[in-house]
DNA sequence: GATAATAGGGAATGATTGTTTCCGAATAAA
DNA sequence: TTTATTCGGAAACAATCATTCCCTATTATC
């Protein structure tokens, strides 16, 4: 089941939800129509699964990332260099589905636009986190505020996603080595 | 005829491309449909009209946001400043075409591919301009780097519209504060 | 003032969509 | 072996989509 819904959230990402057709999503999963309708209520909720699949695989690369770090800023600087290689290539263009259905979904569709809101605050304060931690254990200064700094670094990799889609080249080391200049 | 452009663009920021219904369409532009393909080819026709109509009108609004500033730093500080007023709100979550088109259509369509990709160059080098002058004015230090900076700037602006679209508040000057850490 | 030409509006059309239903095969129970 | 049941597959369904065609005004021309 895991690995059908895998294969439908990379048809998904790389269509978006309103370009994705049931025969898009049957042949991708390698499953009749029959038995998507079977195991899914419509094709909302093949959606709604894939996006809480993508989130939940999301999540643990992003903290496994963090977690080769030795203190918060380094932590950190891993998070932001593991995004810009998920935007980068085949995977960046391939896209973020959590920037994918907040642009095409979160207008129109109230229960897409409130997990994306939650998955965006946990990426947040995910990130707000690390910060304290880095102030805690003296590699980041205390003077940086860790709520706005941590929105911002938000937006850098929301924006990361989208040059990534538009297949703009990123260079990962330069791109994170100025943006550490946030938490100076 | 730019009046009934304006109010397609509103239409395709709102519900996105394939979202977007010539019943919609012509019900915003307040043109019957046979008028509609008679004045464009097909839909696509229409979305990119209303693309360029929506890419020279922003570009009008950050330069002239731009030319408010007396120095190339204070320059930025303006263009960043009106990319997160364009963001938040209701101006904010109707959304930007070009993020919009990155995201959605990019990987399907070659066309509006290289629009996306030729705008986001246009804003990326007119930040590196605004940079360098800067570094020429002297209120930016020498060792920042243009090109980098300005990249990291795009994923930044870029970033913002998403976050507009998900209802993410954003507090313009502390949010711009700290992104001007980055010209430090 | 009559006529040609053009622009706009709305109904018809064919294709595609999401969804449902029905049917056959495979498995488990009796 | 037979019966029941679950599962996947394909055809059928209604609705909606983008597009075309035709008709009606309105303007311009002679």
């Amino acid at each position: 089941m895991n690995t059908a819904l895998d294969r439908a959230v990379r048809v998904f990402r790389e269509r978006g939800y309103h370009a994705t057709s049931i025969g898009d999503l049957t042949a991708a999963m390698r499953l009749a129509t029959g038995s998507v309708y079977k195991a899914f209520r419509d094709k909302h909720a093949v959606f709604l699964a894939a996006f809480e699949r993508y989130t939940t695989l999301r999540q643990e690369q992003t903290r496994s990332a963090a977690a080769c770090g030795a203190n918060g800023r380094e932590q950190i600087r891993n998070v932001l260099l593991s995004y810009v290689e998920h935007s980068q290539g085949t995977e960046g263009q391939r896209g973020c589905l959590v920037v994918g259905s907040a642009v095409e979904l979160s207008a129109l569709d109230p229960v897409v636009s409130a997990r994306v809101n939650a998955q965006l605050k946990t990426n947040e304060s995910f990130i707000a986190g690390l910060i304290r931690q880095g102030q805690a254990d003296g590699s980041i200064p205390r003077h940086v505020d860790a709520n706005d700094t941590a929105r911002l670094m938000i937006c850098i990799t929301q924006g990361m996603r989208v040059a990534g889609k538009a297949r703009l080249p990123l260079d990962g080391t330069r791109l994170v080595a100025v943006a550490m200049k946030l938490l100076a």
